[in-house]
RNA sequence: GUGCCUAUGGUUUAAUGGUAGAACGGUGGGUUGUGGUCCCGCUAGCCUGGGUUCGAUUCCCAGUAGGCACCCCA
């Protein structure tokens, strides 16, 4: 047989170890519980797609460089899937005159971007996806919104760890109509939406000089800049009142009155540089940024997309979704020291070794006893010694030893040693 | 795709132009029926290729892999 030479992983992805499978577990369990509790419904879609339909909507690289392709056998163009959303919205399409409205849908899976592996991301990662389709209101917004801070807050993290940002699209809008960047091409206009993006990033005289460069005179971006530097609504009405009647600013009014009615204002503040990438974002759109000073990134975002069914030559239907990813919170967990000393193979264990080779049909069946009894029950596979016994359960963390040797089997018994207390219970 | 940094047993690491020492882990024993401490033995390593050199794990170049930043993305 040929030797396969490398014990390497494929770039960009990774073996879950026992050990590593019981965090990334754990993080799925928290999710799912939440999800559950919000009377979400879990599904699943295939995990290749027509590449098209990535091609379609998905950005310049996630749609394009980054798609993992191949052919099947009848030459059809298929790709690993790089997100969720295409996917749950064909889904969606295809039952949603059919379905009794809302829809409030969740998933657990694997994608795959052809990226460069580096700290949070991987060529292989998990997400989450939690979307509500067929309802445009703001309830629908705040669901979502308390969703995403209730599944952060699952795990117990420590005081002022996370916030959300919000911001929406439709507000955005208004400032570039302000500003007059709405009459720019597509291309200029599309570079002044990622300088706001960047605009923490940037320094002010290379923020002014990507601005100008767009085509934007300076009355315009004297606008952009009052935008930008605001704290808070108040302030921004104050500042710029001609967009208090913007749609997005009603929203975000709402939005965040709500929460702070249900006891979230600590956690959700105004930020008019939460602007997202995915171009199908046109409504509310946030983050929930990791405020570590080690970490200090978005863990993940979402927003409101109603006009994507579309591609799938559907009517429209309303759409709000977001999608943690597993890296980016197990850095979450890892950064705050969530993860420190933590049990996470709760489950209770027995080891049963095989103290006599003798006994090793009487040790299956008192094993078998047990199991139907509902206890999980390592068993040792080779005679021991009951010193090494200990040692080997000590190692793994098991709870209970159960020991069964001669002396036992004589009277008919077996002991249940408990590795805690070290105490034993004679059972006959 | 671009730039910078890094690469030694399974893991974390030390030293060195004359091929490497430790800790943790694994394993066996001290202890033939009671573990976590302690003591001893064993186990296992210089990323790959090329160059300089009498000799390279060490210096140089390239590749590969990882990290960080950019780009992109969530």
């Amino acid at each position: 047989m040929a030797k396969i030479l490398s014990k390497q992983e494929p770039k960009g992805t990774l073996d879950w170890t026992p050990e590593e499978f019981a965090i990334r577990k754990y993080i799925f369990d928290c999710w799912r519980r939440v999800c559950l509790r919000y009377g979400f419904e879990e599904y699943l879609t295939p995990i290749v797609e027509s590449a098209e339909i990535y091609r379609a909507k998905s950005g310049e690289d996630v749609g394009g460089k980054e798609l993992v392709t191949f052919s099947d056998l009848g030459g059809r163009e298929l790709s690993i899937r790089p997100e969720m959303t295409p996917s749950v919205v064909r889904m969606v399409s295809k039952v949603y005159t059919a379905s009794p409205k809302p829809l409030k849908y969740f998933s657990i899976a694997n994608f795959m971007r052809n990226e460069k592996p580096q700290r949070g991301r991987n060529r292989e990662f998990w997400q989450l996806n939690c979307d509500i389709f067929g309802s445009a209101k703001a309830s629908a917004d705040i669901e979502i919104l308390t969703l995403a801070l209730d599944l952060v807050l699952e795990f117990k993290p420590p005081k002022n760890s996370f916030s959300l940002h919000l911001n929406s699209r439709q507000l955005l809008d208004g400032v570039l109509d302000l500003a007059g960047a709405s009459k720019l091409k597509s291309e200029a206009k599309a570079e002044v939406v990622r300088t706001l993006d960047k605009w923490q990033k940037l320094s002010a005289s290379a923020i002014q000089e990507r601005l100008l460069a767009a085509g934007l005179k300076e009355e315009a971006i004297a606008i952009l800049k009052k935008f930008m530097s605001v704290r808070d609504l108040l302030e921004l009405a104050k500042e710029l009142p001609e967009l208090k009647n913007n749609l997005g600013f009603a929203q975000i009014q709402e939005a965040m009155s709500a929460l702070s009615d249900l006891g979230y204002s600590a956690l959700v503040e105004f930020d008019p540089a939460v602007i997202r990438g995915f171009d199908y974002y046109d409504g509310l759109v946030f983050e929930v940024f990791d405020k570590h000073p080690d970490n200090n990134r978005a863990m993940f975002g979402g927003g409101r997309y109603n006009g994507l069914a579309e591609i799938f030559g559907e009517k429209n239907f309303p759409a709000i979704g977001f999608a943690p990813g597993d890296e980016t919170a197990r850095l979450f967990l890892e950064s705050w020291g969530m993860l420190k000393g933590k049990q996470f193979d709760a489950q209770e264990k027995y080891y049963f070794p095989l103290l006599n080779h003798d006994l090793y049909l009487e040790s299956q069946q008192l094993i078998q006893k047990l199991r139907a009894a509902g206890r999980n029950v390592f068993a040792g596979l080779e005679e021991q010694k009951i010193s090494k016994a200990l040692e080997f359960a000590n190692k793994k963390g098991f709870a209970k030893v159960v020991i069964f040797g001669e002396d036992e089997h004589k009277k008919h018994k077996y002991k249940i040693k408990d590795m805690k207390t070290g105490k034993e219970e004679v059972v006959s």
